[in-house]
DNA sequence: CGCTATGTTGATCCATATCAATAAGTGTGG
DNA sequence: CCACACTTATTGATATGGATCAACATAGCG
């Protein structure tokens, strides 16, 4: 186990201010793992061993209760996941499994509360961290509580437009029957609610999504910064 | 404005370990103040000039869109609220108003950055706060999407229960209205929901609660540490 | 005491889930 | 390269949880 320092870890912003010296202390405990698609990375419940951060690849973070289950995010690279459980030392509230082929680091907990209690650019890079994660989360409840299912699926689609650059087509990121749990739907009525909004401007061709008339999807959908941006 | 340093803060494991000097540097700038009830103290989208604690009272955090609204949280004594948006110098997420009579302090969000950047051990603890807000939030989130409403209904009373010493009987801590709300559901239902819950062993007596056959309830409930405890 | 809030109940409507059938891909092995 | 299985997406029919609207009851409260 010869572990090259994953220069691309340096690129979070957690990681950005840390001392070298911690850094590497990080570094020597954790290791590499390449993994193939559907893999059941952690469960919900078990105990909060390592923080995860992806490299490449997708993972979903999603939840079961009596027989159902749900996606609660989408972790893309290059970010963490889990990091409040670990910094809690508790239990995982959420499973996690890979989309795609995916690279990811595991720092074991333990080195990592370690690091956080001697290295104050670290631990002030945690907070910052986590009340992003924090907001990112009531954002989502508000989604899901103010809004209807067609509500949330045309500023979903908005925010996908901006993030690639405010483009009128894209693909979409990951296929519907996922993207109907992520957004509280079941895929039936995605498929509904995607003939609904041709009506308002969208036109859909299997991943491929068109705006076709952008003020009137968003006079339907309503974004708002308090619910939709989620950089601040 | 002579102002004592509020022992009751210290209650709070955020100002716990704090240097005494960062802690007085903190209330130089904070004040005290009383509310009557139904006050807005904050609204959403207003930047966070004050971390807010509350020293008595209850205060609901709330938010709306599009004409609709509903609440998000409520905060008893002695608690924060809103310190995320404070340490990422954000707008509020959420609205804030109290329910009865409050006395609240303010403290500068600026003067808290301050000291959050020289004072470690107030910066650990604030990571453990924020860690501990963000799994609360993913709890809800987890029962919003994962449970019908009577299955909310029945592990919010079992909760209550929980909190006031596993007792068969207590009162409903605020009125039904705002349960219902809280709940993701209307008054209406919840009214009828109650009355589905008398098959499971729940007698509701206005705002008096008695659990006449707990496993009954349980079974119905199917409670999970990863959704109704929040301590952990 | 009325007045106004809050809570309950009933009737109806609507959004969304569920069930079922079909279609369209997608990948595998012969 | 095709046949087959298997998954994913769509569409229709129906069921149901929950919302809405309306009427009424009840309870605080000045």
């Amino acid at each position: 186990m010869p572990e090259p320092p994953y220069p691309e870890l340096k690129d979070l912003h957690l990681f950005a201010d840390i001392a070298d010296e911690h850094f590497a202390a990080l570094m020597r405990g954790a290791y590499v793992q390449n993994f193939p698609p559907q893999i059941e990375l952690i469960s919900e419940g078990d105990p909060s061993d390592f923080l995860h951060v992806v490299l490449s690849g997708t993972v979903e973070l999603f939840s079961a209760w009596n027989g159902r289950e749900t996606t609660m995010a989408t972790v893309r690279p290059v970010s963490t996941f889990i990091l409040a459980a670990s910094v809690r030392d508790a239990p995982y509230l959420m499973s996690a499994r890979t989309l795609e082929k995916s690279r990811i680091v595991l720092i074991p907990s333990e080195d990592m509360r370690a690091v956080f209690d001697v290295d104050n650019a670290f631990s002030r890079a945690i907070v910052a961290e986590l009340a992003q994660c924090y907001r990112t989360v009531v954002k989502v409840q508000k989604n899901l509580k103010l809004r209807t299912s067609i509500e949330r699926l045309a500023n979903y689609l908005l925010r996908q437009s901006a993030r690639v650059g405010k483009a009128d087509e894209f693909e979409l990121s990951y296929d519907k029957r996922r993207l109907a749990r992520f957004l509280g739907m079941t895929p039936e009525n995605l498929s509904r609610s995607f003939k609904t909004l041709q009506s308002y401007g969208v036109l859909v061709n299997g991943s491929r999504i068109a705006i076709t008339d952008r003020d009137d999807l968003e006079r339907l959908a309503k974004p708002s910064p308090l619910i939709d941006d989620y950089t601040t």
